[in-house]
DNA sequence: TGCAAAAATGCACGTCGTGCAAAATTAAGG
DNA sequence: CCTTAATTTTGCACGACGTGCATTTTTGCA
């Protein structure tokens, strides 16, 4: 089995580093085979044979033959959460988001030719595409909750001295029901500045700049944001 | 083969119309044997069976198993795209968009009982509510592509007139590019009120009232939202 | 009614995914 | 170094999924 540049927080014991080790090689052959021959055309089989593994124990990494085209990494979303909620508590919630997103997405792209791979398999099947936008909208809800504890658990109400932001003359009942929306807001747009840049960056085929990229359209869209609603308490 | 109400626009010919029937008769029969035995319990066979037509006839109909679980509505999302397009031109994007997905949910809602035995059957599969996240997203992406025809054709750029729009000191560029981003960011934020205000009924048993939610989310929502950018030219 | 197009069906076949038990590997001590 | 318990890998059998192809049935139309 070929040893992989084990990423991610870096585990203690010997068998889950091995374990995570196998599941890498394991959605890397399945990206690759897939890239070059079509992702309908490669067997759990071929996969399995080219990690160095059985067949059987493919099936103990994924549950079916296609999340090992889609999940390439499986524990990016909790690392997300972790990373908005252990961020700097002089960031404001949309700033904590972005530092995370992007360190994130810096480390992607260290493998930049896997992902382009990876992306390149998504394109050629709308199937697949679509499995890969629900993960990634079920990782969005989950991202929402992690802002919502951190805006609860941190004090400040986030950027709230922003010259433009007006203090609504929302009522209490109001406020309150808007500050629930407002991390599932925030997911949305940070989830939307993924897709449209990494869309882009995959149609442009330039090499860097996909972070800069980045930057950009989040600001953008987080332009259309106003600064949270303040706490009715 | 059990007789539907035909819902939809009205097909013409008596093939399509039947055609649509067997459809509609697949999902329903896929949905109601899986809120009563489980998703995973339920063969093809017993749906086919459900729905009086063959096994091989079920795969005319849908790629996968699952899809009859997820995809109650084939045509919903082009239903969508269509409403947003035709909505009077006096009506803004947002408020096009707000009335085609009322029109919308509250067609749905007609057959409220059905859509709770879909919402329960993809609550208690994780594995189907991604796909149908999945295939939510992608319609978006489709949506937002509609609304910005809807933008480039009609002449009103929207509700430039409210008092709260700073004119924004961005450049002709900037401007630009937060007018591509625009529609994606309309289409996020009615796909995450959508999301969320189902999630609400869902967890609430209460029968009424969905719109009403639905209404006021999409408000709050939106609230976070400025007027569009004017076209630079 | 007769004819052509479209849809439904049956059948065979390869692949997927799972339960179960046996074999191999690892961590921890004596 | 050797033993032992826990974890992981593997093989095997089996039901279900999904597809290609030829055939039969149904539909639309003259």
């Amino acid at each position: 089995m070929q040893i992989m540049s084990e990423k991610g927080a870096a585990g203690g014991g010997l068998r889950e580093r091995k374990k995570r080790a196998t599941r890498a090689a394991l959605a890397e052959a399945a990206v690759r085979l897939a890239a070059e021959h079509g992702a309908e055309k490669v067997t759990v089989e071929a996969i399995s044979a080219a990690a160095g593994v059985s067949v059987r124990t493919f099936f103990n990494y994924f549950d079916t033959r296609d999340d090992a085209f889609v999940v390439i990494d499986a524990d990016a979303g909790a690392r997300m959460r972790q990373a908005v909620l252990d961020a700097p508590a002089a960031l404001s919630p949309l700033e904590a988001l972005r530092e995370a997103m992007v360190a994130e997405l810096a480390e992607a792209e260290q493998q930049h030719e896997l992902w382009r791979l990876h992306a390149q398999v998504l394109h050629a099947s709308p199937h697949l595409l679509v499995r890969s936008l629900g993960a990634h909208m079920a990782d969005e809800t989950e991202l929402a909750e992690a802002i919502a504890a951190r805006i609860r658990a941190g004090g400040r109400p986030a950027t709230a001295s922003v010259p433009g932001a007006v203090p609504g003359p929302g009522s209490d009942e109001e406020r309150r029901k808007a500050l629930d929306l407002y991390p599932r807001l925030l997911a949305a747009v940070a989830g939307t500045a993924v897709r449209t840049s990494v869309e882009h960056w995959y149609a442009r085929q330039e090499e860097g700049a996909f972070l800069d990229v980045f930057q950009e359209v989040f600001a953008l869209l987080a332009a259309g944001l106003p600064a949270p609603p303040a706490p009715p308490a």
